[in-house]
DNA sequence: TGCGTACCGTACCGTACGGTACTGTTGACC
DNA sequence: GGTCAACAGTACCGTACGGTACGGTACGCA
């Protein structure tokens, strides 16, 4: 089990226009509402535009689907963290807050549709969707994460060998069954608070396993 | 988040005959395949049964799929276990089993494919495929995960208050991040070495969080 | 031997959807 | 005002696929 060759697929290509974000916040929408099946014709009637323009920005759906996932990646990156100096407190903290962006994000239902979509288009070859949305979701995080860890570590407040298997006992501890019970359709509502107490929770089980007082 | 009201979907019906058995194998042969995109063309003509015969003892493609799904559980369920005067060794030892076997079933070819049909089913509502996976995959093993838990407890093995929060985080533990990665379509392979090193870790993981010494 | 049942194979139907073509209409620029 | 590009709206095409109908065959049964 080696490094995974997903993880530099976050190729922004060009930014969309201010129209064509509109169209993609269109598809967001329908995805999300998930009442119709994403057709292209419901796309451009959704953002009153015309398939022809659809398929002149997007070259097809599976074009469309691409710069939709990529739009909705580009809002959720966050700004990097800082690592040095970090003292127990800060590192509690930072992983709190890792660990709630990270279960709200993927408890929303615009994480859970563009998941769906992805996992049923990864079913079926020709197209990249799920390798987007891993780079941009599980392996964005991962890249985050772990420059905490590491400094962490460097400071003498944790202990391991390796910080991607670290990372994945973490991620494994703030996720659960979470993501599996929502796209396999379990109603599982996590309110604010609930995220919270989970997050808590997890940040805790991985400094019991992994932390270590200062020497 | 209270208890779901997904568990009680496992109404085995009753069993298919053997023939049906043949073609809802054929079924998971091209599920697993996963070249052409299941159509019930493809099923007949695999099955080498006609597409009258699919819709009269199925009813419709989400009856098949249904069946399918309901044929494979049927499969992979095993024994329960023996819960009476447990020792740290046997608590050790059946979490290590159950540890093993649910990562050789979530890294199976078949597991991510039915799982991806359910997922994908799952968006558009008409369908209860997730809830049926759901059933006799997460909640399924959760029934059988917590007895040996308590029994844990009782023995004065395991430290915890809710025995289901206790299970979610073996679950996490053990699950990490491979069931998403391998959904997204990640190459991610989990030879049986792996999967017993990664069992051994999550066991000894989640011992280190809720075990204590026997007082 | 005739009849009914269960089934295969295949032709067929209707519709949904990806993708294309065509016809305005608007607005920028000269 | 004339010209052109971009675009909305819509009609259209081809195909894939869910679902149905029907002819043909094998077999049990009287």
């Amino acid at each position: 089990m080696q490094a995974s060759p997903l993880r530099n697929e976050e190729t922004p290509t060009e930014a969309p226009s201010p129209r064509q974000q509109a169209v993609l916040d269109a598809a967001l929408t329908l995805m999300v509402e998930g009442n119709d099946p994403l057709t292209m014709d419901a796309v451009a009637r959704r953002a009153s535009c015309s398939k022809e323009t659809l398929y002149k920005w997007f070259g097809d759906r599976d074009g469309l689907l691409t710069a939709t996932v990529r739009w909705q990646a580009s809002r959720v990156h966050a700004g990097r963290y800082e690592v040095s100096g970090l003292d127990a407190a800060t590192l509690r903290e930072n992983l709190l807050d890792f660990a709630e962006s990270w279960l709200a994000v993927i408890a929303s239902r615009t994480s859970v549709a563009l998941n769906r979509i992805a996992i049923a288009e990864a079913g079926s070859r020709k197209s990249n969707l799920g390798g987007i949305v891993l780079a941009n979701g599980r392996f964005a995080i991962g890249e985050r994460v772990k420059p905490v860890l590491e400094a962490g570590r460097a400071a003498g407040l944790l202990a391991f060998e390796d910080s991607e298997t670290a990372f994945r006992t973490f991620f494994g501890l703030v996720g659960r069954d979470i993501q599996i019970r929502l796209l396999l359709g379990d109603a599982l509502d996590l309110d604010a608070a609930g995220i919270r107490s989970d997050a808590a929770r997890a940040v805790e089980q991985f400094l019991a396993l992994y932390g270590q007082a200062n020497p």
